[in-house]
DNA sequence: ATATGCATGTAATGGGTTACATGATTGT
DNA sequence: ACAATCATGTAACCCATTACATGCATAT
């Protein structure tokens, strides 16, 4: 008996087939037109790790062969003779419009935020004040450095009519480490300041000491 | 024969067995010592949203049963008249020396970003100008509203000794969000004082002027 | 009556990582 | 010689979400 209430849909609907957003990063490197490899792909995305994490290259050849089935790219073979044989993807004009769709009509998501640090900071209570202010130290500095890369990348670019909007992510960037670095020296000066008081008593007894 | 060589170890090990952060942070809100059901595990992870997302329901409930199998939670069962029964959950001493471990020797992770809205302001080139202005405004908005909602936690607990370590991360919250107001808005402003001059082809005959 | 909150859980699926696998070329 | 870079991919696993499922109590 054929069952026409099914709800399982033949998967070849018009929908905008929802992608994740990390399809449609791998989508909109591909929109400045060039050809590149898995390769490179991964190399690109590395470099929007100031805003965005970079999957694991699995993961963009992954995304490669879901995105040339839905026919948003294709990929062509290229013989090399001192390295290994490639294969270039470019992105077609279907891929191009669902592009332009995502950015365009994509809803306005929360920003997805794991903060570990931070996530330690919180519950202080439960390890050493010392250790505590190390491991703010540590995210300090380790921000210090992405904001020398940052001023670097955006005094290279920040001329450049090509990179107009990569000069204002840049921008946002140092503004958002910036904050990062400021709000960790804060932290670590309350933490100084903080009076002794409750410290103690919690511990006092069943501590192996 | 025998493989003493064998890379593959008996999972009974005394490694301290790497957790997930998300572990930690279920473990973290038990590490105040009450007892708390999956149900208000959930509610109370919904607090540590604007550092931390939040996990699913279904994930809490998992997080709780691996951390009673590996001995740092247990359980009780709560009858009540007037509500479903619950199951209520304390952290143990292995799990408060677990959680002490994490605390003190997990290494200085970077952050994990998924910021989309920053993500479609860097391939703006393929996007229509006025949306992508609007999006950035609508981030901007949303922005502020936790802003205003991380002042009043900030201001309810900033006097409280038990909060000690919450209010610093309110601190840090707010800082962070007026941050990226900040950078939203000087966003909207780079691209209103943009030169339209590469912004389409048909602009070739803006040099006859 | 209907929706919302309390409370717990399973099933199906998807997203993503790590480790494994291969192999050539170039630089030290 | 050794490591690093280029290049592509599979397999195993795990983390996590969404949807499904149940059922009582309270408020509207």
């Amino acid at each position: 008996m054929i069952d026409f209430n099914s709800p399982r849909r033949t998967e070849q609907s018009q929908e905008p087939e929802r992608l994740p957003n990390t399809s449609y990063s791998v989508l909109g490197m591909l929109s400045f037109g060039d050809e590149l490899s898995g390769y490179q792909l991964k190399k690109r995305a590395d470099n929007l790790r100031f805003f965005y994490w970079s999957p694991a290259h699995s993961q963009i050849y992954a995304e490669l062969r879901r995105l040339e089935k839905l026919g948003y790219v294709t990929h062509r073979e290229v013989r090399q003779t001192r390295r290994p044989d490639k294969r270039v993807y470019r992105i077609t004009a279907a891929g191009q419009d669902a592009f332009e769709t995502w950015m365009n009509h994509a809803p306005v998501e929360p920003v997805s935020l794991k903060h570990s640090v931070v996530l330690r900071l919180f519950f202080g209570h439960a390890g050493d004040p010392d250790r505590l202010s190390q491991v703010l130290q540590d995210y300090a500095e380790q921000v210090s450095e992405v904001i020398e890369d940052l001023r670097g990348i955006s005094d290279e670019i920040s001329d450049q009519d090509q990179f107009f909007y990569p000069a204002i992510v840049a921008e946002w960037g140092i503004g958002y480490y910036e904050a990062e670095r400021n709000a960790a020296l804060t932290a670590i000066r309350r933490l100084d300041e903080r009076p002794d008081l409750f410290r103690s008593d919690e511990e006092a007894q069943s501590d192996t000491a």
